[in-house]
DNA sequence: CCACAGGACGGCT
DNA sequence: AGCCGTCCTGTG
């Protein structure tokens, strides 16, 4: 049963903009179909490493877990499409999700007048968009990716869900949302080896007992600056300038940080310094460089890059 | 068997 | 403040 097609029109604020979206949201068989959406490509969303939840389908979609909830997405043409979804969860839930109230066209834009590298990049993964995950659940996973592989952080991530979350079906098989802050609380560092974590495990631990012991409150760090935020993520163990800025951008919480890893580091070498340079040199070279669009010029750098495999050794 | 991977930590100087 | 060995596990 198809509703009728309606005009969605969400006013959001942001900072102290104040912007507003109209996209044509309409419903039908557990579907939901969202046409006038721009700057979007699912593999460039689902694959730049922002996320290790979203499964790549044959026909190109993408089928995932997030806010408890599963659901298979595909776009093409300006069509996005949720399949097992509702206009009032995409109301509730995945507009905010997937940064739709963002125009990504604008920020290519600014960016674009950068240079030419910059340029390049934004070509290449023009259809990027920077999720706005849980960031209990972003926390524990970018704990995890700590000098790990894409892969098997997928797994570690999957593992303790599939033990400590709850059970979801969708089209005839299991899947299992991001456990609960207790639920990993209330485990112990032996317990968490099954998810073959290896030293990660205690640093699991421990944050988890941290946050729900309210040591440091993840919901406060939207109303300080970037530079306090980044200070509260990295009193928990396991969490460093890297990780807390991946928090901090994957999350949606701040975009002025630019997550240095080898790769980030080798890249600005070879594209920008053409020499060797310091965390922190390109730190600053970054915050003044790109300013408050510096994680977004970080997404599309690093996709480019690692893509097109430059500053492979 | 060994190197090393999309870092953090702790113990140095 | 910077440098460096070490850490689980998996892969080559």
């Amino acid at each position: 049963m198809k509703t009728a097609s309606s005009i969605l029109v969400i006013y959001y604020t942001r900072g102290k903009k104040m912007e507003y979206k109209s996209y044509k949201v309409s419903e039908e068989n557990n579907k939901v179909i969202i046409e006038n959406v721009r700057d979007f490509n699912a593999v460039h969303v689902f694959e730049c490493g922002q996320s290790f939840r979203w499964i790549r389908q044959e026909d190109g979609s993408y089928t995932g877990v997030a806010k408890d909830r599963v659901v298979n997405i595909r776009y093409a043409d300006g069509t996005l499409e949720i399949l097992n979804s509702t206009a009032q969860d995409f109301k509730d839930i995945w507009f905010d999700y997937l940064d739709l109230g963002r125009d990504y066209g604008e920020i290519k834009d600014k960016l674009a007048e950068k240079d030419e590298i910059l340029r390049r990049a934004i070509e290449f993964g023009y259809g990027i968009r920077l999720l706005r995950q849980d960031i209990w659940e972003t926390l524990i996973s970018f704990i995890i990716s700590a000098n790990n592989r894409i892969p098997r952080i997928m797994k570690t991530v999957g593992v303790l869900s599939r033990v400590y979350g709850k059970e979801i079906e969708f089209e005839g098989q299991s899947y299992y949302s991001f456990p609960s802050v207790d639920r990993l609380a209330n485990t112990t560092i032996d317990d968490l080896d099954v998810c073959k974590g290896g030293f990660r495990c205690k640093y699991i631990y421990h944050t988890a007992n941290m946050v729900r012991d309210g040591k440091v409150d993840l919901r406060k760090l939207n109303d300080v600056g970037t530079v306090s935020a980044r200070e509260e993520l990295m009193k928990f163990p396991g969490v460093g300038p890297k990780v807390a800025d991946c928090v901090l951008l994957f999350s949606g919480t701040k975009q002025d940080v630019f997550p240095t890893d080898v790769w980030v580091k080798r890249v600005m070498e070879e594209l920008y310094f053409k020499r060797e340079a310091s965390f922190k040199e390109i730190q600053e070279f970054v915050q003044d460089y790109f300013g408050e669009l510096a994680g977004i010029a970080q997404q599309y750098l690093f996709y480019y890059a690692r893509e097109n495999r430059i500053g492979a050794t």
